[in-house]
DNA sequence: CGTATATGCGACGATCTGTAGCGTTACAAG
DNA sequence: CTTGTAACGCTACAGATCGTCGCATATACG
């Protein structure tokens, strides 16, 4: 449950936004939506790349592979943040915030609607979950 | 105002801890109190990559380089986790933090207490600033 | 069984990082 | 002034990543 996942390149943070937004995906797919034009190895070593640090999995379709996220995108977002929070703060989520705030990035009343709103969504799936 | 300070590796982090922690510090000083027993020149050359990264300053005293961090510790992770923020979630600091909460990394009281603290915090620190 | 297509594997150059040797410079003592 | 020494920066080098592919291979399908 405590799996730190490697972190990215450009290119293949690119790929897993698109993987992450469009459904479950192939090679060609995540071709064509590139921004770059790139050649379908060079996308196929990414997405094989992406699957080997953890953040895809991949199943079979007659004998096209099709991509998924391994996890959420707020996941992992939320174990990245973890992450820099252990590493600079010693683990003080507040000291982090309050930085933000210091930097203008976030005001109190933002951190209070955000507060309420998770508590909402925490609710709201509360239910089917836990 | 907005500039992007480069990734560090293990050694380099636990130099800024360094620097962090114990105020202006001169390169034997960091060597003397890191875990790993390093050559001067290698620490010498940690120090300067990470004044050329923006993350510290030297003032010379005599001979002798004394290093600063260039930005407080938690202004550095907040930067850090608006990163993540943006490049995860398109800035939605919001899907962030339930993702958080998704993941028991916090739950709703302690962000409300956050909240406050915050808020407790941006009014001691607004009387001497801005 | 042969052709087309989707895959994996191996590779190469560029960059980043940890780690250090070495030449240089400035200052104090002889 | 010459020289030893402390503190510096510069250059290097190996290992790990990452972006990018070329190419050998496997496998439906006609």
């Amino acid at each position: 449950m405590d799996d730190r996942l490697p972190e990215l390149g450009d290119l293949e943070h690119e790929v897993m936004q698109l993987v992450w937004a469009h459904g479950p995906v192939t090679a060609e797919v995540v071709r064509e939506r590139l921004s770059r034009r790139l050649k379908e190895s060079t996308v196929r070593t990414v997405l094989r790349r992406l699957e080997e640090k953890g953040y895809a999995n991949h199943t079979v379709d007659g004998r096209t592979y099709v991509y998924h996220a391994a996890e959420e995108r707020s996941r992992v977002a939320a174990k990245a943040v973890q992450r820099i929070v252990d590493w600079f703060c010693n683990g003080s989520m507040e000291e982090v915030l309050v930085g933000m705030v210091d930097n203008a990035m976030l005001d109190q009343q933002q951190l209070r609607t955000l507060a309420d709103q998770v508590a909402k969504a925490k609710k709201a799936r509360g239910v089917k979950k836990e």
